[in-house]
RNA sequence: GGGCCCGUGGCCUAGCCUGGAUACGGCACCGGCCUUCUAAGCCGGGGGUCGGGGGUUCAAAUCCCCCCGGGUCCGCCA
């Protein structure tokens, strides 16, 4: 719990100040590897060793003599070993306070305070020329997972899908709208990623239609700049719709909602990209140069030159992505993107453009690819794993895991396993860190035999059936924590309790593994927990009815964690 | 060619920002545990030059430099 560290953190630095009155920094609270070694440590005789010219150990023990001298709550001992200084948690005050606090609080348990802040995230953002696949999943995933834990940590989140409906892939489709005829009988991102790739090799096999693409473009644009409603613009507009509602359909099967779907063109048609340009002009880094003008960022130390408009007139995606951020930056506290790694250029000049004009600058979360095994994906060759097909497959082989299993009923079977190929898809992409590029093997992404997401869920079930069995026992109230607790029930309590720590860190630094990771550690200490500690067969009744609270607490924590992952807890499986 | 990212036991992965106690877990492997709360589990075991080499430090997976391997970017594409 935070309050007792931070008391533990403040009498350190008293006890400092008595021997040493210069500055040492933050003190550090550590954890000892083991719980023989305590549960916090402290390593700041190491760093005091050097200015008072004194052995670590000595300074530890000195230090250990002041410390004793104060009562710090929930601390019983404090031991010098080693040039650390460790302390000892009282775990039945600690326990008592701690699992009392989850229960009460439930599904609020984590739960930060309003931060009056608001904070636009956008994610995914795919074009809507075809299907979802794994890498936009990547996208997704981490995305969504974080927009829940931002949430939850007390921020006002809401999340913006930026539709690229400008670019010469959209004016591809619609070319092909006219030349191909659309599937109505498949799902319709599929359908429409099909005129992609057959566009695509028609435009190969005859490069003179080129042409055709661009004077797509241009018109698109034209009519945008006149705000005409001509049939181009409807044309598009049918064609990302119809792509799009494939897409969300996808993303609403992963438990994923964006609140603001934000068109490209929206940029165009109100002039703001326009005023942008008009903007950057004025900033006196332009240069001249191939009949074009361009933005000089050398300032930046970015070498590439930022071209303002084409030689025909038309604008390009960086300068309406500029439009688009200008904007957004203006709406929010803190803007977020979420982009795969091919775009940190991007970023950096779009950053470099939005300080010129004295603009806030998004934080951005760079992933690497999800690559195959035989290689990189292309939507234009059509060489992709799509989410539909993944999520499809993952069900089938849940259902018969689940079928095999035989603890659920029949009419369960289907909605229990749409939970578990969820969550072993979600929680196996959201719990490696975004930066670690990925290889996608079917049988990783959907084992459930033992790794990842199962094992969490199955802890959670086994929760949910004790306190079930326990409800049947009525079991008396008792004075909680009132025995020798076990190593397994300390270590379990104290992971229970990390976990607004863990909210806390994983939100502010943007980084949802970490959530992820701590909950599959969760698990582990409850299993262990469980495997080693009678609960309902245990006979001394103030133990009984202590357990079956950790039992209640963990069960909490598990379904606000996974919650906040986009992931449900099936109850049993 | 230059920039950025990745490289942790046979495989996957955490830790790296903010340097410290035997490098967290999982898969696979070996040995125990189901007349006992769901064995998708528990307990124990073997297995590591943290890509390589220098450096800084009392202390380096972690910080700095060089190198090797992989990815990615360097469009009047998005």
């Amino acid at each position: 719990m935070i309050e007792v560290e931070n008391t533990i953190k403040e009498v350190i630095y008293r006890k400092v100040q008595e021997i040493y009155k210069g500055d040492v920094g933050d003190i550090k609270l550590e954890e000892p590897p083991s719980l023989k070694l305590g549960d916090y440590s402290t390593n700041i005789s190491f760093r005091l060793a050097r200015i008072l010219k004194r052995p670590p150990k000595v300074i530890a023990e000195e230090l250990v003599e002041k410390l004793k001298s104060e009562s710090i709550p929930y601390v019983v001992d404090i031991r010098a070993v080693n040039g650390y200084i460790n302390f000892f948690l009282d775990y039945n005050s600690y326990a008592k306070l701690g699992i009392d606090r989850i229960i009460k609080e439930g599904e609020n348990f984590g739960r930060g305070r309003d931060r009056d802040k608001k904070i636009i995230l956008e994610h995914t953002s795919a074009n809507p020329n075809g299907p979802l696949h794994i890498g936009h999943g990547r996208n997704a995933i981490i995305g969504d997972s974080l927009k829940r834990i931002l949430e939850f940590i007390g921020y006002d989140v809401e999340t913006h899908y930026y539709v690229n409906d400008m670019g010469r892939q959209e004016a591809v489709v619609v070319f092909g709208l006219e030349k191909f005829e659309i599937d109505r009988d498949k799902k319709p991102d599929h359908a429409m990623g099909e005129i992609y790739i057959k566009t695509n090799k028609l435009l190969e096999e005859n490069p003179q239609l080129e042409e055709e693409i661009g004077r797509i473009m241009r018109e698109y644009e034209r009519a945008l700049e006149n705000r005409e409603d001509s049939p181009i613009v409807e044309r598009f507009q049918w064609a990302v719709n119809y792509a799009l509602e494939g897409i969300k359909e996808t993303l609403n099967n992963m438990n994923i909602q964006h609140d603001t779907f934000v068109w490209e063109s929206n940029y165009v048609r109100n002039g703001m990209v326009r005023d942008v340009i008009k903007r950057l002009m004025e900033t006196g880094n332009v240069i001249e140069e191939d009949n074009v003008y361009k933005l000089d960022l050398s300032d930046f130390g970015i070498e590439k030159k930022l071209v303002l408009t084409r030689g025909d007139g038309t604008t390009l995606y960086s300068t309406r992505d500029i439009a688009y951020h200008l904007d957004k930056m203006a709406r929010c506290d803190r803007g977020v993107d979420v982009l795969g790694a091919d775009h940190k250029l991007t970023v950096q000049i779009l950053n470099a453009a939005l300080k010129l004009l004295n603009s806030k600058t998004p934080e951005v979360i760079f992933y690497e690819f999800i690559s195959l095994p035989e290689g990189s994906m292309s939507t234009r060759r059509g060489r992709f794993i799509t989410l539909d097909e993944v999520l499809k497959e993952a069900e089938r082989r849940a259902i018969g895991e689940v079928e095999r299993r035989g603890v659920a009923r029949e009419e369960e079977i289907e909605e229990i396993a749409r939970k578990i190929a969820l969550g072993a898809i979600r929680y196996n992409i959201v719990r490696v860190s975004p930066e670690k590029p990925m290889v996608f093997k079917w049988e990783e992404a959907l084992d459930f035999e033992k790794v990842g997401c199962p094992v969490i869920q199955y802890a959670h079930a086994r929760c949910c059936r004790i306190l079930e069995h326990a409800r049947e026992m009525k079991v008396e109230d008792r004075e909680l924590f009132n025995y020798e607790m076990t190593d397994q029930e300390k270590i379990l309590v104290k992971t229970l309790l990390k976990f607004p720590k863990i909210l806390e860190i994983s939100g502010e630094s943007l980084k949802p593994h970490i959530l992820a990771n701590y909950m599959l550690d969760v698990a582990h200490k409850f299993n262990s927990f469980y495997g080693n500690c009678p609960i309902l067969k245990e006979k001394d009744n103030s133990i009984l009815h202590s357990r079956l609270k950790i039992v209640e607490a963990t069960k909490i924590v598990i379904e606000n964690g996974l919650r906040l992952l986009g992931i449900e807890c099936p109850g049993k499986m």
